[in-house]
DNA sequence: ACTATATTTCGCCAACTAACTAAATGAGAT
DNA sequence: ATCTCATTTAGTTAGTTGGCGAAATATAGT
């Protein structure tokens, strides 16, 4: 009960069903979510964190970055259930789909640190 | 983007789950749910008011009592596909299971008024 | 070792949530 | 009309949440 309701709270927030969307289209470091979001980087670092905890997004580190994505391979059943529902909502949202766009003109490498 | 964050948000509480999965079993009158999860009814009330705002259940007059049962006829795919997951879980869980017995041992016209 | 950059953790504040009691509303029974 | 009981609404309070900035941590490069 606790982990379902957990789940469910992990999803009742715009900002982490816009971070979902924007880790289907590719992993993604704090900062270039940071970009998209528009929130202070200690806020996301918080959100994924949330994400993580509910096994929705797993993260490893590449160097100074840490990448974060979504957790595909993840054995859950509710998990995965949920994933699928949100993967098939939302892309003709207006927020998700100008993330999305944001997404894709985002590098790491020219955006951080700026 | 707000509905579905909003759907998630009444799903992120125990006692609306609580609530849900007791639907599951037969319709019931807010005394009735009150009784088994042992809150004030005005806090009952507020939780059903909130799960029929997403459409996850429906209400019902019949004289002095309310009907709510679950919305099994609704459109909605993301409230259809919630409702759906809810249902194949949680069976196993204690408060459910404890849930179930004393709402199948619960009659309103003995329980409501005592 | 020192600097720069990325991320996380901490402490604070404003807004929201869930609980309660008390008061208001609605509908059946006398 | 009045009484009773079921439910809802209003007002209050304690706890949680989501935001920020500042400080702490980690890693790469000089």
């Amino acid at each position: 009960m606790r982990e379902i309701v957990k789940l469910f709270k992990a999803l009742s927030d715009p900002n982490r069903i816009r971070i979902l969307k924007m880790l289907e289209f590719r992993p993604l470091c704090v900062c270039e979510i940071t970009k998209v979001l528009q929130l202070a980087t200690s806020t996301v670092s918080r959100h994924l964190s949330l994400l993580r905890d509910v096994d929705l997004i797993i993260d490893s580190k590449d160097g100074k970055w840490v990448n974060y994505e979504l957790n595909r391979s993840i054995k859950d059943l509710d998990v995965k259930e949920v994933l699928a529902i949100i993967g098939t909502r939302l892309n003709d949202d207006r927020t998700i789909a100008s993330d999305l766009k944001n997404v894709k003109a985002v590098d790491r490498n020219v955006i951080c640190a700026s």
